[in-house]
DNA sequence: GTCATGTTTCGGTCGCAGCCGAAACGTTCC
DNA sequence: GGAACGTTTCGGCTGCGACCGAAACATGAC
């Protein structure tokens, strides 16, 4: 007779989440793109009538927040928060019995750089990790993480200013459990600037109508000479 | 075409959590502790039969494991990840509309302090982190936490050994952030073990049918001198 | 204005899954 | 042995909600 404030809000969210086409609608905006809502059918394979009713329904929960723009209505995700626990969900459905093996071809590109609502997953992300780790910039203790006064000069050099005053609640510099790799990658404020910086020099570019990145080929000497990431070979699986 | 990875898993294990009955056993099961299918059964408020059909289809996701004892079933959640899902569904459930005032007198012990599956949460999670934090005990900054050199002899005074090689992937130090408080706690290893000794001290008693704890006497007095956290006072708010 | 396109509303069908009663199964206690 | 208790299986009922077709409602192009 207490439990109403933990098990039924969960409820009302997960159920929310729990319905494939809705899950599939929240997947693709997971790539941290604005959609519309016919782009949202298409991903979730039912038609836009449908679409339109789950759309409702994610906006009135507030997972999802929409802008208006001429005759289209671009939705997002509405919250980092609602990104943490859909990553939470796919580690625990990764984690099933024989899920290892499932993977063709066609998800090579997203397992080696794709984004994770703002930020950067996948061998990419690791290796980013990894390298700051490294060279000392980052405290990236098991999982947990912070940056060195060496990271900040380094992060400033690079373009990226993270001493300015958090504005947001929002933390400066998490780890995020990656579904593909079961490792850490860098999120949190810094790893949405990180997203940003590398899109901006043009390293990586999104692939349409998916999470996937690609390493172009500034991107590749960028990478080696900044980061010390060489991005052909083969990855490090520790 | 490609979303299969993502969105398929994910939406059957939503789909699992958001029954308003396993959602109930599932939130029981966050107190850390083993409990029987009768029990679980009046947590869900379902009977019996419906408890039963419940757990199994846990049990086969994953989700819970169970140990046989006698003429008892034990349930337990499978793992950390799985109470971070359901955590951070809890975030989102809980920043919904008009929550925050829906909270009445009996849930007060839970906000003071409560188990989040196996570390402190409520106010007492908040004050340990920010005090060990103040300290140099830890290095907590933004919701990313590492254990600092005089944390790592702090905590062995105290008898808890967080030197030991990590034979777990699970990592040493993490930050939940709390559903009822809106601020980061220590979880992982760490947060783990300063449950443990805290119970083992008897600085802190778990609460029956519930996830509060209670705060004891030589509790209040070890807090205070060990910890410098006054139980009594108002509650940093921040 | 007319037409095309994107999106929503309405109405009705259909299937899945949660629920319980009854009964069977298994274990413990006496 | 029998009785009590915890748990599971079976069968049948019921209701919610996901889905689509058709049509209405916008907005923008011409």
């Amino acid at each position: 007779m207490s439990h109403s404030a933990s098990g039924d809000g969960v409820a009302g969210v997960a159920a929310l989440i729990g319905e494939p086409a809705r899950a599939n609608i929240l997947s693709a905006l997971m790539s941290g793109r604005a959609l519309t809502a016919g782009e949202l059918a298409r991903h979730a394979r039912v038609t836009a009538q449908t679409t339109s009713g789950h759309l409702a329904r994610l906006l009135e929960a507030r997972l999802i927040v929409v802008e208006r723009q001429g005759r289209h209505r671009y939705f997002r995700l509405a919250s980092p928060e609602v990104a943490r626990a859909i990553e939470a969900l796919s580690v625990i459905a990764g984690a099933g019995p024989n899920r290892t093996l499932a993977i063709g071809p066609k998800d090579e590109a997203v397992r080696r750089a794709r984004t994770c609502y703002d930020h950067i997953a996948g061998q990419l992300g690791l290796a980013l990790a990894d390298s700051m780790q490294a060279r000392g910039l980052l405290v990236h203790a098991d999982g947990a993480g912070a940056i060195t006064h060496e990271g900040q000069a380094f992060l400033t050099d690079f373009g990226i200013d993270m001493t300015a005053p958090a504005r947001s609640q929002r933390p400066l510099c998490r780890m995020c459990l990656d579904w593909s790799e079961r490792r850490h990658h860098i999120a949190g404020r810094l790893g949405a600037a990180l997203l940003n910086r590398l899109l901006e020099l043009r390293w990586v570019e999104r692939v349409p109508d998916s999470r996937a990145l690609t390493i172009t080929g500034i991107g590749e000497r960028g990478l080696d000479t900044r980061f010390r990431i060489d991005v052909r070979s083969p990855v490090p699986h520790r």
